[in-house]
DNA sequence: TATGAATGAGATTTCATTCAT
DNA sequence: AATGAATGAAATCTCATTCAT
């Protein structure tokens, strides 16, 4: 419960991106739902973009908080990876985690300025690069196979991006998807 | 080269939207970027949704043909699963596909009327089920592992949509990305 | 009487323009006064500030043909200034020149790209051109005392747009002012 | 250098209405370049009209010192007119007089209430006076020719206003116009 | 005196859609 | 089939002013 009009408005922010996307989301319904004033979103957020771009990272440094919690004290690469991979999948369905803003909104549709798309695009190379150092110590203990950790991070972080969109965004999606998509990895890496 | 003006307007609209995404599509840009009259578009295609469906079934139906050409013939159902994923990344980085109309507009955020949804789902649905038999004669021909094919099926298309995403959108998609992302596949169905 | 909306739409621009100066002059009052949609001007004009170019190009392009008109056929050059600096000061006044548009709405101050800033300025070179050859003339047929025409032409305007600023501007100027002002210009550059 | 911040606030203001005219001028910009807070504005100066009048008032009262100076001991009507138009150019090109508070905000365009309009043509009115008297005394003295002393000051004042706008608004002005234009008035009424 | 969050009216601009020709 | 003028609702953004602290 964000005590300030600040916090609140973001919340607010994120929530509606994540419901309507970008494009559908517009200051009134966030003014509405947040019970403030229209102009105040300018006052504190400069415009829309600027609004977005905050919720994205406000999004995105708890997912890198979680991924980080949960892989950390992993007792091998290979059990390091699993639980990245779980924290992925797990974040992205936490109804609280307001993943959804990171979908609906790709940032790289839905972002205008190259700064900004910057300042994301950076944000989520350290997802990357915390894949690849798992995925290092796993050759290196012996409990993966032997792989180019660079793009075998590419390559798992693509399953979990399109594993998630048809989750998240496809009526079919079957209910053992997740779990199979561990297996493949699984499968994919192992020693 | 499209003679009338009706496929013409359809090929621009592919185009842009592909572009620039669903919203920032706008009327104006489609008729002045193919020189014809505002008014007809509207006249040939009803509304922007009816349009953007059209658009979207287009590229939807040349996809299936080429995925359904280019597995077609494989000896072996290992080999016409690879066949398809590799066809599936092509057609995503051809040119000429307008691949990119399915990927910057969503048509699981830019559709309105769930009609229109259900129309597109079901035409996706052929995909998986492409997928689905060639993954089940692997089985049968003993060139996969057991495996069950429609779970399997979603995972790859999950595997493929997130690749493409990442080569297509991002500015730091490595060059082998697609390369690594065919062998993960091997790895991970063959027998 | 202009036929055509978007012809109206000008007449009525130049003339909120002249009575409210650019900033107060909104869409809505013109697309009120002229009984029009308000969509109709960005359609017609592209934006506030080319349909105020549009406005002060058309009130300066008729300034110029009613100079050229009644300096024309002046006998001398001395006669040729002189009905130079009545027909501007008329004009000045002229109910139906909408020269107040270029008053009230400098624009040095109210244009925001060079671009149409120099499309006015040399415009209005034209006006100095003029009065720099009727000077040159004067000179020359002994009318006029041996001037830099070019210098001159600037002090005359100088003066035009000053008389014309008390003029239409305050409310303390004299009745006598425009006829002392043609007397002023007479004695400073006559033989 | 003010000291209180309500007075740094007026010099703050004068800057900015000079360089942005009235209603580019915001009280954002200028709390922001003061460095002090916005409500601080309307707690010292009630409103931005207010604040506007104030600072016209202030320019111009600076502007009347300089032009009693100057022209305060003049041996003749004639040098003392001189004097006066002298003066009246200089503090028009002074960096330090911010004269274009009062050429970018046009008092006649951008007050509101009548009262404030009366107040700036009440002060403006004691340019007219003084020039006037340095008139009267030339007509007397011999040193001028015969004129009518009330509207030659009004003539007089025209050009300088002119003047005054082609060189700090236009690109073109000549860099001998201020001199021209001395030259210009003695030649229109020395004796 | 000093602060800056908060308000809401109003401005410009966009754009799908309609319609007369 | 073809044109493009015309419409008006809705969006983003600005900003003077108020007010609690």
């Amino acid at each position: 419960m964000p005590r300030s009009k600040k916090k609140l408005l973001l919340e607010t922010a994120k929530e509606l991106f994540g419901e309507y996307g970008y494009v559908e989301t517009t200051f009134k319904k966030i003014s509405e739902r947040a019970g403030v004033a229209l102009g105040l979103l300018t006052h504190h957020y400069g415009n829309k973009e600027k609004l977005f771009l905050a919720a994205g990272l406000d999004v995105l440094e708890h997912f890198l908080a979680r991924l980080r919690e949960t892989a950390g004290e992993a007792p091998s690469g290979f059990e390091a990876v699993m639980r990245f991979c779980e924290a992925y999948l797990d974040f992205s369905v936490d109804k609280n985690s307001n993943w959804l803003v990171l979908v609906r909104c790709s940032p790289y549709s839905d972002m205008k300025t190259k700064k900004d798309r910057d300042i994301m695009d950076s944000l989520f190379e350290q997802v990357y690069r915390d894949l690849e150092s798992h995925l290092e110590r796993g050759v290196k203990d012996g409990s993966l196979r032997k792989l180019d950790a660079e793009v075998t991070a590419q390559v798992i972080v693509s399953l979990m991006v399109g594993a998630n969109r048809t989750r998240v965004l496809t009526p079919y999606a079957l209910p053992s998807l997740y779990g199979e998509v561990l297996d493949f990895v699984a499968k994919a890496v192992r020693a």
